[in-house]
DNA sequence: GGGGAAAATGTAAGCGGTTACACATACGCC
DNA sequence: GGCGTATGTGTAACCGCTTACATTTTCCCC
């Protein structure tokens, strides 16, 4: 009774293979979705068919029919800058190992992050959600997503308990007052991200915990404010040096980008770090290293990835994963250890 | 006759939203796909219930019925860097926009842009693709493509004449070179790109334009090949300073990263720019602003923009673009005006 | 008031898969 | 040889929406 032209220009379906190579669409169905088995003398037949035909499956009809979107919702914050190009990397890496796609979302004027949320999956675009780095608490509702197949990136949502994965950015902070304690530096500076912002926040307290923990004293002339970008660090360089204060023995900037403002600015002033100053930062940029900019570095890739991995787990497994810490990694060099290499000579002048 | 439980847990149906508010579901799907014109008063009746039962349109069974996902898809490179983070940020700008998503896919090892091609496209995940900067020619067979609904980003594919969003690479450089020149610089040296590299080529050829229509002559002796990274400035400037030749007049770089490794090393050697020598890259990125390099912007998010139009325009209206070849703009700094601002301090030191 | 065009709705046949259930073989063992 | 179980395949009812076509309603104008 149904009449359809197996002739018909556009695309193979599952039926005209089931013609063709003369078994039901669901044997055909079997053979690709591969969830049952089926005799290898069919499946050969089937395959051919398929082949002969260049049969696709189609993407809308397994969605509809399997409720299953094969797909992983990504969304981005506003400002995202190139930082979360290797989280997005990550995703899509272990998401095409695993069959699914990543559709990536920022959040922007047109579309706020409870509206993707909805679009995504309560349409039915995609069966999880990775969501990261939300500055603002009050953007989630937790009541709506606490249930929701979502896994956080850098970030928690309190009041619910979801998944996130994050970077050790306490450990990471202390890590480096430590190596700078070891350097011989006491009077050391910190200059921080803007009020509020929960890494600079994080790695501020691993600052505290490791000044206690030495036994040095955390000045609050010594801690500054920056914005994280390469412009307050010069800034705030400048208004150091003209305060004709004393030079702390280190400071250490919550990024690189802080950083490397700040060295500029002592260069162009004739400082030398480390001679004068040593300095740290934060992130591990590729800048960090042709700058010889001790920092530490955040494995923004394995963040993506680990998160997609368990998306993956939580849709195909139903298998709620726990929120996980990873790690960082202190990278040493010259601007911060310059006095225990007199050897070879400081790249920073 | 249909038994539908109204009453179900999950979600709900276009059925069910027609059953609340009397009318038939093609009247609510009317409503909700805003195709067809509907009385004001059902409308209003049919959205209060789609309101009541929180009735949200089912991605999939749309796609299915209606032969289009309302997705884009993008290819990205495999060595994409965050270099293309603007691209996507400005293909998600204008998706969004038209209501559509962005499936964002990167080329790797699992996933060759042929097979990403076919997945996308001929499985129905996406209207619509937009291909980034495939170096490898041979990589997306021209006569397969040719007719596919493909907008190309940066990098044409010859034997086809899918449309192209690119920038103007040739005429950057020619200003670049024609900036220089008009400072006083003669001896001008050029560090491109990896040989093979389209970018790095459509430069250089802007170069030769320049310096010939200038006068001037291209020694073969001030062409370097780069590696597009800051280690091959340095590395370059190393090889030049050892060399004990006199410097050129002024040194473009074909892209920011190789002209701040120079400048890094020149200053290192204790010599400064551009008091001893111009310096000049490619790219305007955030470092190059605060370096005081003189540069060149690339429209990386228009670029997205652009492109993400024309496919939508292209899935929307079926109106194939043509190709487009969008401006650059030179940015002038101190690290080659240095002398023409001496009431300035050069920034570089 | 009647006839016809235009506008608004309804009917129902798909769109192309998945999968519960029924059924047919094949196999193992007493 | 008979029976229970495991395995492989077919049947057909969906999944939730779009849309061609039929039908009804509304609106004009003579």
């Amino acid at each position: 009774m149904i009449s359809t032209v197996t002739t018909r220009k556009s695309q193979a379906t599952l039926y005209d293979v089931s013609r063709l190579s003369g078994v039901s669409t669901a044997t055909v169905s079997r053979v690709f979705s591969g969830k049952t088995r089926v005799s290898e003398e069919i499946r050969k037949r089937v395959l051919d068919a398929a082949h002969e035909l260049s049969y696709e499956v189609s993407h809308a009809a397994r969605a509809l029919a399997g409720r299953r979107t094969q797909t992983l919702g990504a969304i981005f914050p506003e400002i995202s800058s190139g930082f979360y190009a290797d989280v997005l990397a990550g995703i899509d890496e272990i998401a095409a190992e695993s069959g699914f796609d990543v559709l990536a979302s920022f959040v922007g004027k047109r579309r706020s992050r409870p509206e993707l949320v909805n679009r995504l999956l309560r349409q039915g675009r995609a069966d999880a959600l990775l969501v990261l780095n939300l500055d603002d608490t009050a953007d989630l509702e937790p009541q709506t997503v606490a249930s929701l197949p979502i896994i956080l990136i850098d970030r928690e949502i309190s009041g619910t308990n979801l998944p996130v994965v994050g970077m050790d950015n306490v450990g990471g902070a202390e890590a480096m007052i430590e190596h700078l304690f070891e350097q011989g530096h006491r009077r050391i500076a910190l200059m921080t991200g803007p009020a509020g912002n929960y890494d600079s926040e994080q790695r501020l307290l691993g600052c505290r915990q490791a000044f206690t923990r030495l036994g040095l004293s955390m000045e609050d002339s010594l801690v500054w404010t920056g914005g994280f970008t390469m412009a307050s660090g010069t800034r705030m360089a400048k208004e150091v040096l003209d305060s004709r204060s004393p030079l702390p023995d280190a400071i250490f900037c919550f990024n690189d980008a802080m950083a490397i403002g700040m060295v500029n600015e002592f260069h162009r002033a004739g400082l030398s770090v480390p001679g004068d100053v040593a300095m740290a930062g934060y992130d591990n940029v590729d800048a960090a290293a042709h700058l010889s900019l001790t920092s530490v570095a955040c494995p923004m890739r394995l963040m993506g990835q680990v998160a997609a991995r368990w998306a993956v787990e939580l849709v195909t497994r139903d298998q709620k994963p726990v929120g996980h810490r990873l790690q960082v990694r202190l990278v040493v060099r010259m601007s911060s250890a310059g006095r225990e290499h007199k050897n070879s000579a400081p790249i920073l002048h």
